[in-house]
DNA sequence: CTTCCATTTGACACCCGGTGTCATTACCGT
DNA sequence: ACGGTAATGACACCGGGTGTCAAATGGAAG
């Protein structure tokens, strides 16, 4: 896995081109044509090489829109790693996601689109489950170690899932407004999360950030259905 | 969508067979080769129908594992309906998650291999997002009337969204354990959530019925990894 | 019984994603 | 120039899914 550039000295062929480069095509391609009008054959020739090829950099045309996931997710790990061992468990995850979703001014145009293919189009929300296996398993370890148990516990897999769930809920809620800022509508998940949504004390404000953070975009609904 | 069994005084030529029935001769083979491996080919020759035929039964081959899914997560609203306007949002989110999953005693085997399949078939794995969305939109719209806010609201929706998260969890948990009580587990998780997984007072026992239904299944992890 | 209509069926042809195989091509160091 | 190494792409194949259309089936009307 992962493609090394070219290493000086490598004997053999290199490679024709890279994952990004086609990835850029890919995405050309997606935004004209759409995700599932767009065949790998479109793409491998679009990028002047053969199908076969494609193959080669991507284990499936779903994989082109993860990019340099599984990378990142090592980020978060090192997130969750730089975290004080006495912040609660709920605050430490909802600080690592949120920042894990901060991403360069420049990019958030890229990631929205990115965020989008993966929540709309069903083949991709579909092969999207087994990708947040591994951020599930993050959180999950990180939780693990937080509270004693086992990886493999109801607990630490509980939070894994409702954290993913959250954020999921907060990519579809920042998709659906633009210029909405993603990190504060994560916080304002992650807190409401933490909070048990209200389970144990529905009352006023006796919250932290969530208010300033809901402040930022909560407009009402603007579709119908 | 569904078939009607067959209406009397109905014209035109009769099914030759049901979902039921199909799904049946499905099971049989995925248990015997796996999901995997077993075509369409081979349940419509199993079944003695066509290939195009089998496409007119199910929407695909993926689909044949939820029989009658839709039908049940009718029942489901109705179990919201029928909770107490004035019970806490949370508490009714878990005892009609729990009710939910309570199946006949004789059923269980049936339950715990289809929900095998789902959760450990990656294909299933994958698909079942898309299915799991409508089990979603339930909870989404029980929340929101609770919350009196938008069903495509972010607290409705996060709530839908770490719910789901939630079960999920339970079911693998609860698969893992041959001999655990489901309804148990489910139990568990839900107050756990509830009270933002410890988020706020994660002290000993203010729990209700959480202690007696951890000590259902409470063994400590038999896997690796 | 025949005719008409509604409906299901299945054969056939396609499309597309994904995989195994293998000869070919390109590049390295010698 | 040579040999090893790695990427490439043509080819064939599998399997899921769909559009099309003629044929089969059965109820109801004549």
């Amino acid at each position: 896995m992962s493609t090394a550039a070219s290493s000086p000295g490598r004997p053999g062929r290199r490679p024709s081109t890279s994952q990004v480069e086609l990835e850029k095509v890919a995405f050309r391609l997606f935004d004209r044509d759409g995700f599932d009008a767009t065949t790998v054959d479109d793409i491998a020739t679009a990028a002047g090489i053969g199908r076969r090829t494609f193959f080669r950099y991507f284990d499936s045309k779903n994989d082109v829109v993860w990019g340099a996931f599984t990378e990142q997710l090592d980020q978060m790990r090192a997130g969750f790693c730089a975290r004080p061992d006495n912040e609660p468990l709920m605050e430490s995850l909802r600080a690592v996601v949120v920042e894990f979703n901060r991403v360069a001014p420049g990019e958030t145009e890229r990631h929205r689109r990115r965020l989008e293919l993966i929540l709309r189009v069903p083949a991709l929300q579909a092969h999207s489950t087994l990708r947040y296996a591994d951020w599930r398993a993050v959180v999950a370890e990180f939780a693990a170690d937080r509270l004693g148990e086992e990886t493999g516990g109801l607990r630490p897999q509980a939070i894994a899932h409702a954290a993913l769930g959250t954020a999921l809920a907060a990519y579809e809620h920042w998709l659906g407004r633009p210029g909405s800022d993603l990190c504060a509508v994560l916080d304002t998940a992650f807190t409401d999360l933490a909070r048990g949504f209200g389970g144990a004390g529905e009352g006023a404000a006796s919250g932290r950030g969530a208010d300033s953070a809901a402040g930022a975009d909560f407009g009402e609904e603007t579709r119908g259905s």
